[in-house]
RNA sequence: GGCCAGUUGGUGAAGUGGCUUAACACACUGCCCUUUCACGGCAGCAUUCAUGGGUCCGAAUCCCGUACUGGUCACCA
């Protein structure tokens, strides 16, 4: 009678039953093997790549088995929290198509039967289950001040013994419910400890989906469960009861959590409740300016925030891709025999992820881009490149906009051939590939011809061939012909392996000749394919750029 | 310090006792192709899987120890 006491001082408040809680949270009806997964961050505003690689290993396999994938906010520590920032989180994965099936929709609004999805909505129904222990002599209040627990830890440092509140040294523990009645009724302030029930020489084991079993001592810590001034659960019991209601089959979360395993197992075990399965993911790494590996770091490195690669001109798809790769092994090999495939086509697999922390190479992510890139249509590049011009390159996003067919044009340049051009690691290496194109752009040309440069030949070799041999209208051999034909008429080689055979015979070759037609045209001795260029650019333009040759 | 994890080239990694004189991809280097650039092709880039022992006819793969790296031991998640 003493417990019921002692948990209605702690509790008044509540009513209710675990039943009655248990009862709003009927059986999900989901086909067998469907995933449950979550993404639980705080609401800190933003994601950055660590997390968004997990948030999108967690929707990826819910959608792989067509189970469910929420968005739960856990915001049990005000510390972390910031204004607004559910909302920014909420974008940062749609960004990334990453659409909660469950949970938060906006800063206030969620979606589901299984909710609340936000954790300061749901401490009533802690508290209903931290009674329930508390009237099963499974918890208890715990006075203790943050001066007696530093002692207690003092002297367990000096004893060289384990730290933590535990057996003899869980000195609440051991108070009469009467004494702890008085306490609160004194209106001492006090925490709620979980009453292990563990013994450190038991053994426990943990079936990691992707690490296999490992093995620790049963917890033997009266850990918090319920914190003292605003009575919020800890990370341990909220993850308990949320994940036990909400069903999560499997929880995925960074390999630090893996040594609090031991609690986790404890309590789901004493509440009654089926263990979801675990899956602790390597962490996201870079190296540092001395040399030494550490976790990506939310603040001190900008690569690590997903606004980075916006900026960048990385399409969102890309990013994914990368990711991908990061998650399953076997993904790149995939890709490669899937060059179109889609991503959802692609089962990930559990025994495929890396334990280790993976280096975040920003190189690899430009290659990926870059086939990803190569493979979409000009209609797609277009679309897909405007909204980032809009934002960070005004002047190019006015005239694709102003020219939008001759723009798509000039992006199908070599792009629908076996093996596309691999011009673009991102968005912002467009405008160093076609700004020649717009003579809005093209105002201030430089010529830097190679081997020929005296400007009386220069503009000897371009008056001969615009006059002479250059026909919009002819077809690539045609053209190719043509340009041989001028080369051997003007005493240089046609053909490079004469050339090379004998330099002294010529007065240079056609590639020479053609680097004058390629720089006095488009200002640069690096372009795609000239036969293309100059047809796009058309007769009219031509002759502008060559009247502009002084 | 206790507990836990990880350790295969510059990077991501394959590999689960013989097919491995360690795949594939990125990066790098060289050559070839080529009217430039890019693409593409070829070749090179770990005699060795942190390290020392052990088991075995045989070990990157199994066992034990050591080292190193990271994590964790909060009324943070």
């Amino acid at each position: 009678m003493n417990l019921k006491e002692l948990a209605d001082v702690m509790f008044p408040d509540v009513h209710e039953t675990v039943e009655d809680i248990e009862k709003r949270y009927p059986k999900r009806n989901l086909k067998e093997g469907a995933e449950v997964t979550r993404f639980a961050p705080s609401p800190t505003g933003f994601v950055h790549m660590g997390s968004l690689l997990s948030a999108f290993e967690d929707f990826k396999a819910a959608k792989d088995t067509d189970g469910i994938f929420y968005l739960r906010i856990e915001d049990t520590d005000s510390e972390r929290s910031v204004e607004n920032g559910i909302s920014g989180i909420i974008k940062d994965l749609a960004d990334f198509d990453i659409v909660p099936d469950e949970g938060m929709i906006s800063e206030t609004e969620s979606i589901g039967e299984y909710g609340p999805y936000i954790q300061s909505e749901r401490k009533d129904i802690y508290h209903v289950y931290a009674k329930d222990l508390v009237l099963k002599g499974l918890a208890y209040p715990c006075f203790c001040t943050k001066e007696e627990l530093d002692e207690t830890r003092s002297i367990q440092e000096l004893n060289k013994e384990r730290i933590g509140y535990y057996g003899s040294y869980a000195k609440c523990r051991c108070l009469s419910c009467e004494e702890a009645i008085n306490k609160i009724k004194n209106g001492e302030k006090y925490v709620v400890r979980f009453k292990s029930p563990g013994d450190f020489n038991n053994k426990i084991v943990l079936d990691d989906r992707m690490r296999g079993k490992i093995e620790f001592p049963e917890n033997d810590m009266d850990i918090v469960i319920i914190k003292s001034n605003d009575r919020l659960p800890t990370y341990h019991f909220a993850h308990a009861i949320d994940d036990h209601l909400m069903q999560t089959t499997t929880v995925m979360r960074g390999e630090e959590w893996i040594p609090s395993y031991p609690i986790h197992q404890q309590l789901f075990k004493v509440l009654g409740f089926k263990e979801p399965r675990y899956a602790h993911l390597g962490l996201v790494m870079k190296v540092d300016e001395n040399g030494t590996r550490r976790k990506l770091s939310k603040r001190k490195d900008p690569e690590a925030s997903v606004g980075f690669y916006h900026e960048k001109g990385i399409p969102s798809e890309a990013t994914k891709l990368y990711l991908m790769t990061i998650a399953n092994s076997n993904f790149e090999e995939w890709l490669s025999n899937n060059p179109n495939g889609k991503l959802s086509d692609f089962k990930m697999d559990f025994s495929k992820m890396s334990e280790s922390g993976t280096l975040f190479d920003v190189e690899k992510l430009f290659n990926i881009t870059k086939n990803y890139i190569s493979h979409m249509t000009s209609e797609e590049l277009y679309k897909e490149s405007l909204p980032w011009m809009k934002e960070f390159d005004e002047e190019l996003y006015e005239l694709m906009v102003k020219y939008p067919e001759y723009t798509k044009q000039i992006f199908s340049i070599e792009r629908y051939i076996e093996k596309p051009r691999k011009d673009y690691s991102s968005f912002s290496d467009i405008r160093n590939g076609i700004w020649y194109m717009y003579d809005e752009l093209f105002t201030n040309p430089t010529y830097e011809y190679q081997k020929i440069n005296d400007i009386k030949e220069i503009k000897e070799i371009l008056k001969t061939y615009f006059d002479n041999y250059y026909d919009i209208n002819d077809d690539k051999d045609t053209w190719f012909s043509k340009m041989k034909e001028m080369a051997e008429s003007l005493g240089y080689a046609s053909n490079m392996k004469d050339y090379k055979k004998n330099p002294e015979n010529y007065k240079g070759n056609i590639a020479d000749l053609s680097t004058v037609i390629r720089v006095s045209i488009t200002s640069k001795c690096m372009t795609p394919d000239l036969y293309e260029i100059l047809k796009l650019l058309g007769k009219e333009r031509i002759n502008k750029r060559i009247s502009l040759i002084k």
